[in-house]
DNA sequence: CGTCACCTTGAGTATTGTCAACTCGGGTGG
DNA sequence: CCACCCGAGTTGACAATACTCAAGGTGACG
């Protein structure tokens, strides 16, 4: 059989491989070893790439895997009793899609995750994970502590978008962008956006015309530098104050 | 030794055996069998009843268990950057609290919870049930089932919290607790609300006033009978138009 | 070079928050 | 037993934040 060696092939050129991976550290259960990295490593389907727009997966499809993003950008949506979209969280590299849909009564997905960007993807079939993480305490540990984090990320956003003015929403959203980035070792200060002032705003319960707005007025302030979608945070102490809601007019160091 | 013994007779005296548990079918998983039940009874510690007000577990704590709800109701609140209080969610008989402070990053709980009234909970030790976990399968997808579902509940808040006028609000929150009620085969059109006014406008995004003048104003229109912490859902249908956005001036039910 | 998203900016409005006064009911203490 | 107090809830008047509608502007891509 010649197809597997060409499997193998195409996945050392894709560099695919968890021990490999830079994302590594962000992705995987810490304490895990080389061993159990190629368990993992062996249920994990690594598919092509997709292309901006690209569906990963639709509500209401039969729930099957959870995916891991290697590069690129994905954003989940739902789609509300009366119809519209409300979109429910961003992914960056290292961030695992699809946990709400595990227990889903339906069955199904309940969210549908697209791509803002060439993204590509690890799949991890569920079952398979699951077997796994009982044979392995490291990775079932390392699958609740994830679960729990998206569990604290949403009310995170809960709060935000239920108690926080439209600054304070926004100076948020863009610092904890901003620790997501630094996360995986990037510039924490200059951030690319990878979604529209559209998708920002719905997500944080806001008019795009609002966010636009603000983008424009902390520019003014000069908290940001920004272009389009790129952004660069030039006075991180001051956006840490509207986050906290400290609307104080003038800066006052001094007075502390 | 005496102790024991009397212990067991005040456990079987609280009819405290995961086995006789009304709550059985909503809390555990669905195909568990006997022994199975007994060897997560035995991990179980239930305390004594806490008072109204009475704090289950306080943010900043270090995280050892989480907690099922036997009688009674909870709140959990985190307290945001700028100081103020908000409530992430109420939990109610056979619901399970703390699951959000499984990976938090520090150890410790992430959250407060506070008993609306008289309240029961068993204490499930989170070490002992994650080495459970990997002995049992049914046990591991329950765990990663209910982790799921918070993130599904948490993403309908936001979705509320972000998109919806209050009177949608109000009138989703009735009706996700009425679900609620009914899964526990109680009444689904009376409901008891074990939180106050401040309790539920804190957890939609709302002012406590806005929230008293909308149920007045459901009472006015016959949707809801209103006596302080007791409400009446008269007219259901309507409740789930007004949860839909549906904000038909009459009802015009020969016109579908 | 035109088209099409996406974004920005402006004007007017309205839903909801804030401040404030008042009611009701339960519990406590004189 | 009654008066008082306190917390919870209700209601009103007013203000403001953010939305809607509308009209451009900009950049990418064919």
């Amino acid at each position: 059989m010649e197809i597997p060696s060409r499997h193998n092939l195409i996945k050392s050129l894709r560099q695919t491989h968890c021990s490999d991976c830079a994302l590594n550290p962000v992705c995987l259960p810490p304490a895990i070893d080389e061993g159990e990295i190629q368990q993992l490593d062996d249920i994990i389907n690594r598919n092509r790439p997709l292309a901006r727009g690209g569906v990963l997966f639709h509500e209401g499809l039969a729930f099957e895997a959870v995916f891991a993003v290697r590069s690129g950008a994905i954003k989940t949506c739902s789609s509300t009793p009366s119809g519209e979209e409300q979109v429910t969280g961003f992914y960056l590299p290292g961030e695992i899609v699809g946990l709400d849909s595990i227990g889903n009564p339906s069955g199904n997905y309940g969210s549908t995750a697209i791509a803002l960007e060439t993204t590509a993807v690890c799949a991890l079939p569920f079952d398979a994970l699951q077997e796994l993480a009982a044979q392995l305490p490291n990775l079932q540990h390392h699958l609740f502590r994830l679960m729990s984090s998206e569990i604290r990320a949403d009310q995170q956003v809960m709060q935000l978008v239920g108690r926080r003015t439209a600054d304070e929403r926004i100076a948020t959203f863009l610092l904890t962008l901003s620790a997501r980035y630094k996360r995986r070792h990037l510039s924490e200060n200059h951030i690319h956006l990878p979604m529209s002032r559209s998708d920002i705003a719905n997500h944080l319960g806001l008019a795009l015309e609002t966010v636009s707005r603000i983008f424009t007025r902390f520019q003014q302030m000069e908290v940001l530098k920004v272009n389009g979608r790129d952004v660069e945070i030039s006075n991180r102490q001051r956006l840490k104050e509207i986050a906290n809601g400290d609307n104080e007019v003038a800066s006052c160091p001094t007075h502390v």
